[in-house]
RNA sequence: GGCGCCGUACCCAAGCGGUAAGGGAGAGGUCUGCAAAACCUUUAUGCAUCGGUUCGAAUCCGAUCGGCGCCUCCA
């Protein structure tokens, strides 16, 4: 049974979709003014498990992700520019799927961006302005938070106290009330992009966005919504109070918010030049897998210290298992099956799921799968490893790529090849005449070329790095 | 100041009242011509500190100290 956590409650509840088949799930996406960091694709791969987990349970998922490619950086910078907010946003929207692909990370049923939506954002502007939830001021409309009583249910606003001297207005429109949140912003001068609604020209605001797309493709409620912990206030918070609004139904059944990412125990900032997009990291040479592992290392509801050691030691973590799959796959095996190391996979397979059902602890769930491989390799050293324990190894690692997706490939690296197959026999040969000086010439050779050698008593085998 | 998360070995980390998973790094060893990989041993009578509850606490309660985040656009 899965359990997560709930922001709402706070506490830890076991999931099942509300008509017990159908999961209807949102995630907040990118705003595509610029290449995503590390720390929003934490959030993502946390996501991406979340998606692959639920799918794995038999349930029917629709999930839905917003691009926000409407706001006031991307006006900003394509007036800068001087090209139009779609020209500007486009590659960053391409490169965050070619980026989210390099994580494999899933890609969501439905993507939305936003301005794709502006019909049904004015709608619900209409609604609530007919409803007395909103009002204009000026050319702008503005969200009535005195009319919505449970305003701030998620982040327990009410037993919060304003820390004095807190800058609480963040733009310059006027309104009823400082803390009332814009829904349709009037332009503030000819360069803003515009759309015409009854009740005005403008565009929207931000929290607008995800309401509408929200409800126009999973209904009035949804079973999980998803994002960052920084969205809870007042993204999220907002997002109740348009949509509970207008449909008098609770918004959302189960959030849950992913924690944040620190480098070196500090926020990632550009100024504290601690800033790193996947694109650095790959520049840097590291392994995407590698970064993904790391990625999720730390269950999503922890805060994770990214660090350059770290990701070495995941790459290293990586690195075992795929020497292991390799072993596992080059072992000469005898038919049959040893008991012990039957239910020891056994046992493995069922402290994954459980770990993973108890809300997505990841950190356990991959100690499971290093159990496993401690004991099989001892196995495989005493020749207690049967040809049906293999074909159960490799099952469960099947399952851990469908739900983690971390288990390096082996297809790319034992591939056959005339050419280092050829060299690996010479240096056989100059081994069998002891001519060791010759032999290793050839291995640094084959290092050269990305090639590792292992002399076993089975003979030599080798892969590629 | 308020709200929230957290403090487990050199680093990361699981642990949810019954006696400290797992990964990385280091050291020593077995195997090997040498490597590589693997395995073995080694690194917490102790889980920030101090009290309390309990037959029993890293786990529950209280206090203290420390770190981080949010309260403002932000994954």
């Amino acid at each position: 049974m899965l359990k997560l956590t709930n922001t709402l409650t706070g506490t830890q509840e076991a999931f099942t979709p509300s008509d017990g088949e159908h999961v209807r799930m949102y995630t907040c996406g990118p705003t595509v003014y610029d290449y995503a960091h590390i720390g929003n694709f934490r959030t993502y791969v946390f996501e991406d498990v979340l998606r692959r987990h639920l799918l794995s349970k038999g349930w029917k998922l629709t999930h839905v992700m917003n691009i926000t490619d409407i706001d006031d950086k991307i006006i900003r910078r394509s007036v800068e520019l001087g090209v139009d907010i779609h020209t500007y946003t486009a590659p960053f929207t391409k490169a965050f799927f070619e980026d989210s692909t390099t994580l494999k990370i899933q890609r969501p049923d439905i993507i939305t961006p936003a301005t794709d939506y502006i019909p049904e954002m004015v709608e619900l502007v209409e609604k609530l302005l007919a409803a007395g939830y909103a009002y204009r001021e000026g050319d702008s409309i503005y969200f009535r938070i005195s009319r919505f009583p449970n305003y701030g249910r998620l982040s327990r606003l009410d037993k919060r106290e304003l820390k004095i001297g807190a800058r609480i207005d963040a733009d310059e429109y006027e309104k009823e009330e400082p803390r009332d949140f814009v829904l349709w912003k009037a332009p503030k001068d000819d360069q803003e992009p515009r759309w015409d609604a009854p009740f005005g020209t403008g565009r929207p605001g931000w929290h607008l966005e995800c309401s509408a797309m929200a409800m126009k493709n999973l209904g009035a409620t949804l079973d999980i919504h998803c994002g960052a912990v920084d969205n809870i206030f007042p993204h999220h918070d907002n997002e109740i109070a348009q949509s509970e609004a207008v449909t008098g139904k609770p918004f959302v059944r189960f959030w849950v918010h992913g924690e944040f990412l620190l480098v070196e125990g500090e926020k990632m900032s550009k100024s504290k030049g601690n800033f790193y997009t996947l694109r650095d990291l790959i520049e840097r040479g590291h392994d995407p897998l590698a970064i993904r592992l790391e990625l999720m290392r730390v269950p999503y509801r922890k805060q994770l210290n990214f660090t350059m050691e770290g990701l070495r030691g995941s790459q290293s973590s990586l690195d075992r298992v795929k020497d292991f799959l390799f072993r596992l796959k080059s072992a000469t095996l005898e038919a049959g099956s040893d008991p012990g190391i039957a239910s020891g996979t056994a046992s493995a397979r069922n402290q994954f799921e459980a770990a993973l059902d108890d809300d997505l602890n990841t950190a356990q769930g991959l100690g499971a799968m290093f159990e496993l491989i401690r004991e099989a390799n001892i196995a495989l050293s005493e020749n207690r490893l049967r040809e049906d324990n293999r074909r159960e190894i490799f099952d469960f690692f099947q399952t851990i790529e469908q739900r983690l997706a971390i288990v390096p490939p082996l297809e790319s690296v034992v591939q056959g090849d005339q050419e280092i197959d050829a060299l690996v026999a010479r240096r056989n040969e100059a081994r069998r005449n002891r001519d060791f000086a010759m032999s290793d010439q050839i291995r640094k050779e084959l290092v050269d070329r990305g090639i590792l050698i292992e002399d076993t008593k089975e003979g030599t085998r080798w892969r590629r790095k």
